[in-house]
DNA sequence: ATTAAAATTGTAATAATTACAAATAAGTAA
DNA sequence: TTACTTATTTGTAATTATTACAATTTTAAT
């Protein structure tokens, strides 16, 4: 049983304390892959941390998603996803039972998704996030100061 | 001045009665092409339509989306953003000064985006929606009950 | 002009998230 | 150990986006 070890080892590499209730929640993230809301990894560790708040949870998640550990979805319009695979990987929400799969490789491109076609799909997103020309140079500015 | 008539054809081609209300919220996201939360939309027309009502401008943006005259943006994890303009196409959202930009076809490919290397993206998310293998299947059983 | 249906409005309810201060736990130096 | 400092967790309250819903107004039809 390494996996407490694997999962210590993730959060210490990332320069995250490995406190009990940041082992839980990302262990729990990792073994159900199902992209759980936060109410979802709340009530599923309440039985074995007693005195687990919710606000931990919400600290935490921000946290791993900070250092990179996790990655937060918002494919669903309702509640914040989590997701302990931060590899490159696209992911399908049903609108019918509400699940969200996980989509690899080649179907990054919208385009290629044809090839999937035991799946419909009625809409394709993609986003990206980062920082625009403008806020680049106003950061390099300030950089600068210091040179 | 031939806008208005545009906004009107195309709500009554998507079979959405032309009110007052939802031109003037189709109009204000065509020509504000900078996808904005419904609140924006709403302090933008308050002053046109002092008796508009917050509900409206949701019930208007949800009617819209159904019928696929515009469509919603779930980039930023805050707020609910909208966009008139429904042909495929990526977004990015600065994580600096927080707007959103339109990218155009071929960074619909993530691997592709080396090209727009002026753009420091921290992370690509790349959303399908649709029906999965299993309710397709339930939809097609009950389907086939009046056959 | 009357009536019916559709659209809009306002208020209240719901629910996700954040702010923040108090309590607890962990870490450090004497 | 003890005292002290810092980090983490907890609980409550506040905030905010969204939805529910009933009442009102507008529109369309007879």
């Amino acid at each position: 049983m390494d996996l407490k070890y694997q999962i210590k080892d993730r959060l210490m590499s990332a320069g995250v304390k490995p406190s009990l209730q940041r082992m839980q929640v990302l262990e729990y993230l990792t073994e159900h892959p199902v992209h759980p809301t936060v109410d979802m990894i709340f009530l599923a560790l309440s039985p074995a941390i007693p005195t687990l708040s919710k606000t931990t949870v919400y600290n935490t998640l921000k946290l791993l998603e900070e250092q990179g550990v996790i990655q937060s979805i918002t494919i669903d319009e309702k509640n914040v996803r989590y997701d302990a695979d931060t590899s490159a990987h696209a992911h399908f929400k049903c609108k019918g039972c509400g699940k969200i799969e996980d989509l690899y490789s080649e179907v990054l491109n919208p385009n290629a998704l044809e090839k999937y076609n035991y799946l419909q799909f009625t809409d394709a997103q993609v986003y990206y996030r980062g920082y625009c020309t403008e806020c680049q140079k106003e950061f390099n500015e300030r950089f600068s100061i210091n040179k």
